[in-house]
DNA sequence: CTAACGTGCAACCAAATGGTTGTAGAACGA
DNA sequence: TCGTTCTACAACCATTTGGTTGCACGTTAG
């Protein structure tokens, strides 16, 4: 057990932090879409958008950072391509919260049963 | 049909922009699962985390702006309550993109049992 | 009535974010 | 070899974020 917390900022949350982070901006998640179904390298990328290839060099920098993409050199390109684990790891966040609430919604049926 | 895009911004990406950004934060997130299970008062969430009153109003605020709690006037104080249906949409959209990517695998498997 | 409590809001500040341009190097094509 | 392409990275700038303190105001308790 690690030590009893919930006020206090556990250390794995910066890495929860940045996937969120990372999904909070409509051009990085269209890129995790995009990579998701098929890799791309990351000038094809920045063709797509209407700002500057270094400032989609930066998103995909924080995609990669939050692991919700990886980079794989080939030749002089770097292909990106999404990462379904990180997101499945935000997902199951979301979906603990969805538990969290039917619980709430269970132990009030409860009450009202029992009275 | 609404005009079609797929590079350019939609105009209701903004409210999953704040969705997430929201999300982003560690007290954030406490706050979210806390009121999800039970509702709670301004002042009450701010005396579980370790910054000033008004920052942690400030946090609520922003959950606030992105629908993930609503506040609730009782008399002098405002009780917050978790909003599982925004939560609900932050599940979608990222089940979507699994979906996507289940999509891409099965037609990779086409490819391969047609060859 | 008066004091204390709960909340909202403004002003301020440091740091992070999201964009730009420019420079430099590695890999490829002719 | 030489020019072009792809990428990385630094410097810079405006805006947003996340925190602070202080003040105002409605509500409750004594």
């Amino acid at each position: 057990m690690v030590v009893e917390r919930g006020r206090q900022a556990a250390l794995g949350d910066q890495e929860i932090d940045r996937i969120f982070r990372a999904l909070a901006d409509a051009t990085r998640r269209d890129i995790v879409q995009r990579t998701l179904t098929q890799e791309a390298s990351v000038s094809q990328l920045a063709a797509l958008y209407d700002m500057s290839f270094a400032a989609v060099q930066k998103h995909i920098a924080v995609l990669e950072g939050a692991g919700l993409v990886t980079k794989h050199p080939q030749g002089r390109e770097r292909l990106v391509r999404g990462n379904p684990t990180t997101l499945r790891r935000a997902q199951d966040l979301l979906e603990h919260y969805e538990q969290i609430w039917r619980g709430r919604i269970s132990r009030l049926d409860a009450l009202l049963t029992e009275e």
